[in-house]
DNA sequence: TATTATTGCGTTATGTTATATCATATCTTA
DNA sequence: TAAGATATGATATAACATAACGCAATAATA
């Protein structure tokens, strides 16, 4: 969990008001499970944890709402590749949001959120142009082992 | 549909052979089925399909384990972030089969299958090795608009 | 060829992810 | 407070995927 979750929530707060949207109680809720997470979740884990950290049964539908809500916000990204959720790891930062790329490791979960380097993105958009396609989204998702489970299984040996 | 099928078939039933594994009428069917459609599909629209075009119901889960079996062989795609599948696009290719990118078309659903260029994934995983992960199962997946889709909205104008 | 092992696939059940639809509650604002 | 908009609840169902068991066809081998 990050330690400076109140400055994201505040920072949230801020980011929802200058777009004339609301961060209701439940909505703010659903991002503090998700901030609370080492690993990204599936709708129906987030149901389950809300459950036990607020202690209230919300619907998965809800649950979904909310998440779509986050995510237009970009408060929440989703793992397409995973079918889970997770908290943008620069909603406190200042600087722009910039294309995401999300390492994921395939033996424990965790993901890890980093910006792609501008000049390999430019690359690839270059290259990709030649096919007339133009890119939308631009996010990359990478799989992989980090560096933790990649050293726990040198040490099993 | 690929014009030159039976020789993609060709070469696959040789690929299966040099594997050691067979590839089964039905198997084979499955691939055909791919290879006949312009957009990726899922396991459920080839259970459709197949009964279309060979007049047999098979059912999902065998569908589902032939597909297993040509992704392992790797006659097959999966994309990740559309739970649909597709056949490569380099089966009859003499070259050999590197890292793949697939430009997805969010308006008309179609795919195309480019091989990534060699520099800018050894950038890629330069920049990523820098953070202790080692990438797996390469494979980038991308989402746009293809140049046919972009010319229809023009002209739509 | 008879015996045994392996593979391919059918069948049923169940798990997981996501959306559609309509009802109700809450919040805004005149 | 009444009217309208937004947020959430409730229920149903669709779409995607895997587990577990068993049988029949094929392959290996004695
Ligand atoms: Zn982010
Ligand atoms: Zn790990
Ligand atoms: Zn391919
Ligand atoms: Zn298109």
């Amino acid at each position: 969990m990050p330690d400076d979750i109140d400055r994201i929530i505040q920072k949230s707060y801020e980011a929802c008001a200058s777009a004339g949207v609301k961060l209701t109680d439940k909505r703010k809720n659903v991002l503090m499970v998700l901030l609370g997470s080492s690993t990204p979740l599936s709708a129906y884990e987030i149901v389950e944890r809300y459950k036990t950290q607020f202690s209230e049964t919300l619907p998965v539908m809800s649950i979904y709402r909310m998440l779509d809500f986050l995510i237009q916000e970009k408060l929440v990204h989703k793992l397409e590749t995973a079918s889970q959720y997770m908290s943008c790891a620069h909603i406190a930062c200042e600087h722009q949001h910039e294309t995401p790329q999300f390492l994921i490791c395939d033996r424990c979960g965790s993901v890890k959120e980093i910006a792609i380097k501008k000049h390999i993105m430019t690359e690839l958009e270059r290259s990709i142009q030649s096919t007339g396609f133009t890119l939308a989204h631009q996010q990359l998702e990478l799989h992989g082992v980090c560096k933790h489970c990649q050293d726990d299984s040198v040490s099993a040996n």
